[in-house]
RNA sequence: GCCCGGAUGGCGGAACUGGUAGACGCGCUGGACUUAAAAUCCAGUGGACAGCAAUGUCUGUGUGGGUUCAAGUCCCACUCCGGGUACCA
């Protein structure tokens, strides 16, 4: 009989298709489990071999936990919006919507030829206007909050208290004050502009290098724009210790996302500017360096920067600060960049012994981070040494580097080195304030002198963090419309929930408008609105990113339906946490980093009942390709490869090749397409070789024989258990019902802990058993079928099927293991002689140490290693090892 | 530079809280079936050495040290590879 899996798959899913095995009621009695992927952008290339790793992952787990007795909610959709669809507009007129439908129908045929057990009945799509409705609602809650410092929390923005002062401004003032504490505000900000393109990217579009990803030329620049801003700095703090609370989460993802969120703890120190009563604030993590402040550096951007410089320098400065205004981000923070500045002309009091200190303008300051200003410690902080060095600023050593090897320590001391780590304070005391920090390490003196700022009223302990304001908004068409109105008065108003969705208009011409605004800039009749009052207002041209979408879609996924609410706070309460998430490293930061900040704002409007959205997270690791290339590095299609004996060469030079592994790419046309896999191998060989490949969140290459090796281990298994000549009515002996139940203890294990390779292997192991026994019961073939089944659920419903079973295992039980076949009464103890195994000897499990220690000195095989030795000691660990040391 | 992660046969990878390194699969070698091949089945397979052989000895988890009766696993130093991030004061 041979394994037609292309039938044996089509009436599977068929089967499913039509009786909706994988709907998902709500259930309130019964326990739940979320199984969430990542969802996809279905881009016009389709499916690649990535994709089936993660979601094979996620639905063995929801396979297996069905049969464990959970109410399981496995759902996909789809990230739809975004720039392909919107450029093969402007290329061909085609309407992103048109496209957009296309891709998601061929991603859809391709996720259900992999036999995935979703609900398709709660299939969403971003683009959708009964989704995106719920998206700009958000955004509108968004507007309509601010956060609260004292209490951490986010409020509802008529609950925020407008002090006296800001109510005598009048009306304005206060519309001014409000808008500064909402988590969304619309300002001006930077964006990337792409003279070629005439087109604004996004930051991940720009390369290292500092040209378009797009189109490779350089011509991008910053642009002012009017933009929509999250206030997402606000949640640092509780999206900080958020992490904390993730138990099942990668150390790494939360690593990068502390990184990200960069808390760092310093002070704010004050420095009177000579000839002035200018107090000009910077931000130090190091206020124990005060005393080796040679010069002070501010932002070119900085406010007080005019205010600051000498008549006589004014040209020179306003030279720089153009100069600088005119380099990108890019150029300035690039590295190895020769430090540039100009000095000011003026003077600053340091306020630890009141010397005076120049004030220079760098670019190596930046205005966005701190307060924008620096002392500058050169003896102590490399970039500041690097400056003081080209510009020939004394370099004071306040930190005797004690520990550090003679000739550096030296150097550190003459201050013809930087040391930034650990040492003994020197130079740093004086009397006239009562300031010594002298003998003390480093810890103590940012204690010492922190306190003594604070005493003196000269600066305070203060936090910083590297996340900045979220730009919530691009210049494009196909994206969620801002629910905005901007009135020629200059106030902004948002639409009411009644009017949403806002829909785009319908547009023939995608060219981007003028000036870098987006194309819905010419959809004139959308554009224009008038009030009540012949107020005359404008909509919003820029459209949410494309992270708007994917910040919330697993709480729609729960109620995608309703049209009243976004979902029912009900099934919200059921169903939420998401109990598994799986998707790629990629995601590890900006997603998921702005979905737990949506997320906690929903939960502080008590919109979400919990405080994290996701349980656990997995990354499943990336699948590349072998590819070849020359000695000299350069990269040869693999339809030009050529292997003999293990050896590459190419098919048109003979050159000799190095086989490296790759991520597939058309150039060097590695892609493997899951279409052909499915079609040669099957959809389980698919889902299988993708599991056996190796740990899940291993990076690995693909290899075709890779499959022909789980191809070859299904065809096995089905050769032997599809055979019913095969099983037999009589019990089966001991060693196959060992195997089995270790099998059922491993693989229930295994799915546990997502180590689905071993898993696979174990089912290798009992399927070899089984055919070298020739034959099994009933029930242990139907045992095999429910243990496969997760894994490769087409074969495992068909032997299922055939051995009359019902319709379906879906439901059916997991198998439990019993101990009882698990026990042995003997192990085989190895014997090792000083460390190094020797022989082997069979002892009862309970034989006891002395008898044992008696049989292994007077076994024959012992005498060679004991002779004319001393017996040190016998270690015998039971079930484990013995081990005899002699001298 | 900084922060993570990794390195085990020809290849992908196993190895519980330190206790028989190399499970399982691929590849390879030999054999059976076949006119032949494919498919299938059986056996072998880290390396070196000795032996006709069963077998035996040595060696072996990136490198160098250390802890331990015992190290792929723990500690110290280093090399290489992958990911993230970068004038963040």
């Amino acid at each position: 009989m041979e394994y037609d899996f292309t039938a044996i798959e089509k009436k599977w899913q068929k089967y499913w298709d039509e009786n909706k095995t994988f709907k998902t009621e709500y259930q309130p009695d019964k326990p739940k489990f979320y199984v969430l992927d990542m969802f996809p952008y279905p881009s016009g290339s389709g499916l690649h071999v990535g994709h089936p790793e993660g979601y094979t992952a996620t639905d063995i787990v929801s396979r297996y936990k069905r049969m464990k007795g959970f109410n399981v909610l496995h759902p996909m959709g789809w990230d739809a919006f975004g720039l392909p669809a919107e450029q093969y507009a402007i290329q061909t007129g085609t309407h992103p919507s048109v496209t957009t439908k296309q891709n998601c129908d061929t991603f859809r045929r391709q996720i259900k030829a992999l036999g995935l057990s979703y609900d398709w009945d709660r299939e969403i799509n971003t683009t959708d206007p009964s989704y995106f409705k719920w998206t700009q609602w958000i955004f509108s809650k968004l507007f309509n909050t601010w956060f609260d410092p004292g209490i951490q929390k986010g409020r509802p923005i008529c609950e925020l208290s407008i002090p006296d002062f800001i109510k005598s401004l009048g009306e304005k003032g206060i519309r001014q004050y409000i808008d500064s504490k909402r988590l969304a505000y619309y300002d001006n900000a930077q964006v990337w502009w792409c003279g070629n393109c005439k087109i604004v990217c996004a930051n991940e579009e720009i390369l290292n290098d500092g040209s378009h990803e797009k189109c490779g030329t350089k011509e991008v620049v910053r642009k002012n724009l009017k933009q929509w801003m999250l206030r997402i700095p606000h949640y640092a703090e509780r999206l900080l210790t958020g992490l904390d609370t993730l138990k099942e989460w990668p150390e790494s993802v939360k690593d990068m996302q502390r990184n990200w969120i960069g808390k760092s703890t310093g002070a704010e120190v004050d420095f009177i500017v000579d000839q002035t009563d200018i107090k000009l604030k910077v931000y130090t993590t190091r206020p124990d360096t005060l005393f080796g402040a040679t010069y002070m550096v501010v932002a070119p951007e900085h406010e007080l920067l005019n205010k600051l410089v000498i008549e006589e320098k004014m040209a020179e400065v306003a030279l720089y600060i153009k100069a600088a205004s005119l380099k990108s981000d890019l150029d300035r923070t690039e590295l190895a960049k020769e430090k540039t500045g100009v000095f000011t002309g003026r003077y600053a009091i340091n306020p630890v012994n009141n010397e005076k200190i120049p004030i220079w303008v760098a670019d190596y300051v930046l205005m966005g981070y701190g307060t924008g200003a620096i002392m500058a410690v050169p003896g102590h902080d490399t970039r500041d040494f690097e400056f003081a060095k080209k510009f020939d600023i004394p370099v004071i050593c306040i930190m005797d580097p004690i520990n550090a090897e003679s000739g550096l320590r030296e150097k550190v001391l003459k201050g013809e080195a930087c040391w930034t780590e650990d040492g003994e304070y020197i130079n740093s005391s004086n009397s006239e304030n009562e300031l010594d920090i002298n003998g003390m390490n480093k810890q103590n003196g940012i204690l010492t002198i922190t306190n003594w700022l604070e005493e003196k009223n000269l600066g305070m302990t203060a936090v910083n963090y590297k996340l900045r304001d979220w730009l919530f908004s691009r210049q494009r068409y196909w994206g969620e419309p801002f629910p905005v109105v901007h009135w020629e008065d200059g106030e902004i108003t948002l639409l009411d929930n009644e009017e949403l969705p806002l829909e785009l208009p319908v547009l023939e011409n995608f060219q981007p408008g003028e000036g870098g605004e987006s194309p819905l800039a010419n959809a004139t009749d959308w554009l224009v609105v008038t009030d009540r009052n012949g107020r005359k207002g404008r909509r919003e041209t820029n459209t949410m990113p494309q992270w708007a979408g994917s910040c919330w879609y697993y709480l729609r996924y729960i109620d995608p339906a309703n049209d009243k609410v976004p979902f029912s706070a009900e099934k919200e309460k059921h169903w939420m946490p998401v109990d598994l998430y799986i998707g790629g490293a990629e995601h590890a930061v900006l997603h998921l980093l702005y979905s737990r900040f949506w997320h906690k704002v929903l939960y502080d409007l008590g919109i979400v009942s919990t405080d994290e959205p996701y349980k656990k997270l997995y990354n499943q690791g990336m699948i590349l390709a072998f590819a070849y290339e020359t000695d000299s590095g350069s990269k040869v299609p693999s339809d030009l490869v050529d292997e003999k004996d293990g050896k590459y060469f190419h098919k048109e030079t003979g050159e000799e090749l190095k086989q490296i592994v790759a991520k597939m790419s058309k150039t060097l046309r590695n892609v493997v397409n899951p279409d052909d896999v499915i079609n040669s191998y099957g959809a389980d060989s698919l889902r299988l070789y993708e599991m056996f490949m190796g740990p899940l969140d291993a990076t690995k290459p693909w290899t075709e024989n890779g499959v022909k090796g789980v191809f070859n281990f299904l065809c096995r298994a089905h050769r032997f258990f599809a055979d019913m000549n095969n099983i037999s009515n009589e019990k089966d002996d001991q060693e196959v019902m060992k195997v089995l139940h270790q099998s059922i203890q491993k693989i229930t294990s295994d799915i546990d802990n997502l180590k689905f390779n071993t898993a696979i292997s174990q089912l290798m192991i009992f399927t070899n058993l089984a055919i070298k026994k020739g034959k099994v019961s009933l029930k242990t073939a139907k045992t095999f079928a429910l243990l496969l089944s997760p894994f490769a659920p087409h074969l495992g419903e068909e032997l299922w099927n055939l051995y009359g079973g019902g319709k379906t295992l879906s439901f059916e039980p997991w198998p439990q293991f019993n101990e009882k076949f698990l026990k042995e009464d003997t192990f085989e103890y190895p014997i090792s002689f000083n460390g190094k195994l020797r022989f082997k000897i069979y002892f009862p499990l309970n034989a006891d140490r002395e008898e044992i220690e008696k049989v292994v000195l007077r076994h024959e095989k012992a005498q060679k290693w004991i002779e004319g030795k001393q017996i040190k000691k016998v270690i015998v660990v039971p079930k484990k090892i013995v081990n005899v040391v002699v001298i």
